[in-house]
Order: structure tokens, then C-alpha cells, then sequence
DNA sequence: GTATTATTTTAGTCTCTCCTAAAAAAATAA
DNA sequence: TTATTTTTTTAGGAGAGACTAAAATAATAC
């Protein structure tokens, strides 16, 4: 496998990533392009090139699919990522909500052999600080049972193992509230009018989340 | 200070390294055009280029000397640079020779509080796993008394703190006859024919290195 | 001081990745 | 089914960074 440009490189984790981890899932060039952030004829110019390197298989106006080839080189630049993700938090002390844009260019430097060193230095983790599940040098992906809070029910008991939306705004937001990976909880209310939802966290504090913030954060039982 | 292309820092440090450290010495097209793998046209154009964001100062025909900012800009990227390299060794337990095309990839992620903290991860190190200085985040190097092996005498007691030539080639060698940054010896005889040197090393080995050889080893006494 | 050689710059292209505007195809609505 | 809207592609171009060939300037040799 030749070594692709940066520009290819993302446009490969973006088809990934847009096809929500179905290799079947066709994916659209305005969805590309929106991504991105490039323009839809500039996306085009782009599958087509990909498609003569046999990483995607492309069908004009009906979308484009990862080939067993590409989808390995995605994940291999998600594992890059979320192992430097790791790395920043754990050893150089960024925290959930700074890593990211570090992590975007680390991704792109080459060198397979140091990433395997890399994760057996961080004590081989399984998932990166939000949560997320990091590829091992193979591509496969461990999977958790997971749910979004928005999907328990009064009653139920959990602990939060991941966010949805890693943006900034949204991880300085948990951290205001003292919310974290780890965080256990119990379900007291779900409001019927708005779907909000009120917790009673393992430290004994009540907390009122909203619908938009419950469907953001991953739980599991 | 504008963030460059990956390119426009090659071109950087490549004046840096080629000036010597003298902040006067002008540059020649051509030797930049050797060290950069360029034709000298394209070394013209990009020099035109650093010249109009006020990085070098060039006069057609005669040269380049890096500003102020320019030589801060580069000295930033050989701080990068060997904090990298530190790091690849002494955590990823990389050798001295396999760290070079990995760190070159590295320097060009953008983001001094992540050097810094990991300058700070990394203990704080002076020096590269070749023995050359690492700038401190202000642009200051540490400067040591050191000779070249080839210019030592008969009886002269030292120590081996760096290599000139940090090549695969070269290191390895290094590496066959155990020989590394720390080794003590003295000079027990120099060949007045061709200028080889026969040392005796601490653990008592007696060695003896040609004068290409002894022309690429820094020590201190 | 002129002639030769070496270095450097200019001129004209090429590839990559992006753009806008316009055309073509597919999806949706009436 | 036909008309309208949305999505996607084509056409033509621009800027960065590279190239070769040719011209201009500087350095060196006689």
C-alpha cells in the first residue's frame, strides 16, 4: 500500500466515519463535502482519485463505499489518533476537551512500527480519553455494550463510558458540571414534557440534564 | 508570527543548519538546492517566498541570512526536532540510529505547549541522543566545550559526547564496536601516516578508528 | 581585462488540491 | 407523469511547489 497524502488521509477517515462503521452504507459527496469542509466539485475530484487507488469503490451520483483496503487504512488512522489522544492526556497532561487538534496532525505522521511501540508504552489501552475504542494494529475494534443516557429508563443504574460530541464546548461543560468517564449514576426522573432526565450520582449530588446533553453521552450497566 | 507549509520549515532549517550557526554567513542557492533535493530554480522561487514574509534576507545573486525571526522560527523546529528524538529513544526505546526520518515528520506538528510539556515529560534534557543541544523554548543553546577526536593528542584522556555525522550507516558501526555517548578513553598512539588513532577505552579494550572516523566523534575532556 | 566557467535567476510547464459556474442526473412534489 | 428541487459532475482556472531549458550575473582563469 502506497502512503497517501494528508488530504487523502482524511478524506478516508471522513468516509469512515460517515459510514458510522457500515462498510455496506454508501456514502453522499455533499456529506464529504460538508465534512470536510471542501467543496462538493472538489470532493468529486477526490473519489475519483481514490477510486483509481482501489480505496474506495465509487459509482457515479450513487456515493462511494470503503474497500477492504481503505477501511484498513482508516482505522489505522483512527488507532493513530486516539492512541496520541492517549498519550497527550496521560503522559503530557491535556485534558479531554485539548486534545483533539494535536491528535488531527500526529495522525498523519508515518510510521506504523512507532505507533505499536507508542501503545505498548501507554500499557495498551482499549479506549482513547472519550471513551472511544481504539483499533488494534489489526483494525478490529473491541466493542461495549453502550447506550446513550437517553435511551435508560427511571430506575436504571449506570456509568458513563463515553461522549458522542467531543467538541470543546461540550467536554468543558461535563467537566463544569463534574462529569467524567467513570461516573456512576442512577436515574431518578425522566421528564415526560421535554425528555430531560434527573440523576443522583455515586457522590450523592443531584443533576438535571437535558434531552440534547443525554444524547450525547454513552452510558453502560 | 504566521504558521508556514511544511516545505517553507525545510527550507528554514536547511539555512539554519547550512549558516552554521553564524548568524552572518550567507547561503548559497545551490547549497540549498543539495541539501533540500530541489532544483536551484525552485530554491530561487521559495526564497523570493521567505524573503517577502520577512523570514530570511535575500539579495539576488548573493545569498540568504536568516532574521531574527527567521532564525527563532527555525531554532524552534530544531528544539522540536531533537525533543522528539529524545523521546523516541528514551520512552520508545527506539536506537540512536532510527530516530532521525520519524523526528523530521514530528517537528512540523504545530503546538509549543505540547513541546514544552513534553520537554517537561521528558526531564528536561540538554541533549540529544547524539549529543547535540536542545534549544530551550527561548531559542538559547547550551554550548560545550567539545573537539573533534582528530584533534586530540597522544596521552589525551576524554570522553565521547556526540557525533558529527548522524547517519544510519555511521551510527551503526558505532553501535558494532560498542562504542556510544559516555564512553571514556585515552589516546594511546595517533598514526602519523594517515592520521588513524588507537584509543584505549575504559573497560580496556584498545581500539583503533581511521581518521574519517575520528573526524566524526565529538568528546570532551 | 577579457574569456571561460560556475552560479543564479527567469520563463514556461506540470501536478495537486482547491475554487466557481454551468450542466447533467436523480429525487421529490404536484 | 411532468415539473421542480437537490445532488452530483463537468469545465475551466488558480496558487503552491516542483521541474527543465535558457538567459543573466558573478567568479575565476589566463
Amino acid at each position: 500500500m502506497n502512503l497517501l497524502s494528508i488530504t487523502e488521509e482524511n478524506y478516508l477517515k471522513c468516509i469512515l466515519k460517515l459510514s458510522g462503521g457500515n462498510m455496506q452504507a454508501n456514502v453522499g459527496t455533499n456529506e464529504i463535502s460538508y465534512e470536510v469542509n471542501v467543496s462538493a466539485a472538489s470532493v468529486t475530484d477526490m473519489l475519483r482519485k481514490l477510486a483509481d487507488k482501489k480505496l474506495i469503490t465509487y459509482q457515479k451520483y450513487y456515493g462511494v463505499k470503503l474497500t477492504k483496503t481503505g477501511e484498513q487504512y482508516a482505522k489505522n488512522l483512527v488507532r493513530k489518533h486516539r492512541l496520541w489522544e492517549v498519550f497527550l492526556t496521560q503522559k503530557l497532561k491535556f485534558s479531554w476537551d485539548e486534545v483533539h487538534d494535536l491528535a488531527e496532525q500526529l495522525e498523519h505522521v508515518k510510521g506504523d512500527e512507532m505507533i505499536d511501540r507508542l501503545e505498548n508504552f501507554l500499557g495498551n489501552p482499549k479506549f482513547d480519553p472519550h471513551g472511544d475504542p481504539i483499533p488494534d494494529s489489526k483494525g478490529n475494534i473491541l466493542i461495549r455494550k453502550q447506550q446513550l443516557l437517553s435511551e435508560l429508563k427511571k430506575g436504571d443504574k449506570a456509568v458513563i463510558i463515553g461522549v458522542k460530541d467531543t467538541g470543546t464546548t461540550f467536554l468543558q461543560f461535563l467537566d463544569s458540571i463534574k462529569i467524567s468517564l467513570g461516573t456512576k449514576f442512577t436515574i431518578t426522573n425522566v421528564v415526560v414534557y421535554d425528555n430531560s432526565m434527573q440523576l443522583k450520582l455515586q457522590d450523592g449530588r443531584e443533576l438535571m440534564l437535558s434531552s440534547q446533553i443525554c444524547n450525547n453521552i454513552y452510558a453502560s450497566s
